[in-house]
DNA sequence: ACGCCCTTGTGAATGCGCGCACAAAGTGGG
DNA sequence: CCCACTTTGTGCGCGCATTCACAAGGGCGT
């Protein structure tokens, strides 16, 4: 390490990378299964499917954690990554909407294993409030502002029809969650200072759909787009 | 519009746009529903989340379809941005693995109607195989290739577990199915003119938590990123 | 028929992200 | 101790995407 730059951490890491960072961090984990100690950029670029290159700047921005010559530790890695991302900490998560997609969430064990703790779920069905759920009891959405209080909930998910998403996101909003990621399939209006990101199954089937019917118009030539990714 | 070009259509939409187009989609079929006839590009913007002049902008990549002074026919913007994206044909999507995750997929009734079928549900557990699940039997996974070539399935879907997804995805491949939408937490690699796409709920979640941590930081100041769409 | 006003379509400027290619730095062997 | 080899960290140029700002186009009232 011996840095003489006492790495002043630019305040601002590009949004494209930290959309990279967790590949990076899963890459690394699998590595350490594998009991490897260290890796070079060249190897975890290609587990990770991307440019040696771009993996090299997107780390040189968390910091000079390589050693030339070597690569990088591992686990010294995995550690700096989860740090940079916030998953030292453990954050609650609220879900909102027990119906096919929420009880799927609910269910899902990958999320508790990264720091993510789905401290509740919640639905406005009175004939679906009290069901047991992976362990909870769904609540009723009135109880919302009081749990995510209590909770300290700071991430809030939407898994409501459409109509319900907008009205649940003002809940969440005015109960204090900054950080929501939705599901339904509208455009989430929201103040400053919170962040929505949305998954949209619907947009990512017609944007294949985009691409399959290219492939079958005229120019079926060459692989012209290949892989979006990896 | 009397246009001298007699409309080349440069080959090649913008990926940023194609993403966006099903988000104009879906506003304009709010108006239809609303009985509006025609829309300026400053409502459609504001309704789809998205700065006007990159909506114009997108919009011309299709071609010259407004009225000037008018704005956009709405029924006549639908049919196009239909075209476009391939959605006045029906696309055959299989699902593999029917867990949590496929089992609500396939009871999802938001993909029939815009074109997508699901044709088949497969499985690897025995134990699984034969559940009926919104109206499908599952099937073994050991007749995915025959169903997709009778079905003509083009969108591959994979729901699996991390550890089976290459799998899956090579026999997708190998079957000819040149669309797959991952929802596996792993990078998958496919040979060239097989386009994947992957949603990571868990990627989702690191990101939101990165940012949530940024707000609790010293610098709470302003609301530096604000709301990254609408 | 004319001109006003509204909205489109796009040229141009700016910014961001990607990837090449290389100098700097550290390792290990002789 | 020095040299050859490996790998990092990054400067630089390129292309895509976003946004501003405005000229051109078309409807509508008079
Ligand atoms: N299921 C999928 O695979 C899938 C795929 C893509 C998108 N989606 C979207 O995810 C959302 C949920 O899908 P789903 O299949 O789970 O729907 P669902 O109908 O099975 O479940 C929705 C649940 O939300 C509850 N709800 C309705 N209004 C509410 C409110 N105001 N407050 C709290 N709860 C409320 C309902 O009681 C119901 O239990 C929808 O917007 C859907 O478009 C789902
Ligand atoms: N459930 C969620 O909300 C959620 C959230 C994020 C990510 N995921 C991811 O989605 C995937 C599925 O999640 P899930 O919760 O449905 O898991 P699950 O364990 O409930 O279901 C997986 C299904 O895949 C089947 N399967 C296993 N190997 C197979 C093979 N080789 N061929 C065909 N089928 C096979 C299993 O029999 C099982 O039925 C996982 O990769 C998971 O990480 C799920």
């Amino acid at each position: 390490m011996t840095r003489r730059t006492p790495r002043p951490r630019e305040r601002g890491i590009p949004e494209a990378t930290v959309a990279r960072l967790p590949v990076y961090l899963r890459a690394l984990q699998s590595l350490t299964e594998r009991g490897t100690p260290t890796v070079s950029s060249g190897e975890l670029a290609s587990i990770a499917g991307v440019n040696s290159a771009k993996l090299r700047k997107d780390l040189s921005h968390l910091g000079s954690y390589g050693t030339r010559g070597v690569g990088y530790d591992v686990e010294y890695l995995i550690y700096q990554i989860s740090r940079e991302l916030g998953l030292t900490q453990d954050w609650s998560v609220a879900i909102v909407g027990a119906g096919n997609l929420g009880r799927a969430l609910a269910n899902y064990g990958g999320f508790g294993t990264r720091g993510f703790r789905i401290a509740a779920l919640f639905d406005a069905d009175p004939a679906v409030v009290g069901d047991e759920v992976a362990g909870l009891s769904v609540r009723h959405i009135d109880t919302l502002e009081d749990v995510v209080s209590v909770e300290k909930v700071s991430i809030g998910v939407i898994a409501t029809p459409a109509a319900a998403a907008q009205g649940v996101c003002d809940r969440f909003v005015s109960a204090g969650v900054t950080s929501v990621l939705n599901f339904a399939p509208v455009v989430l209006s929201v103040p400053d200072g919170v962040d929505v990101r949305k998954v949209d199954l619907s947009i990512e089937l017609q944007i294949l759909a985009f691409h399959e019917q290219r492939k079958a118009d005229g120019h079926e030539g060459p692989g012209w787009i290949g892989a979006l990714e990896a």
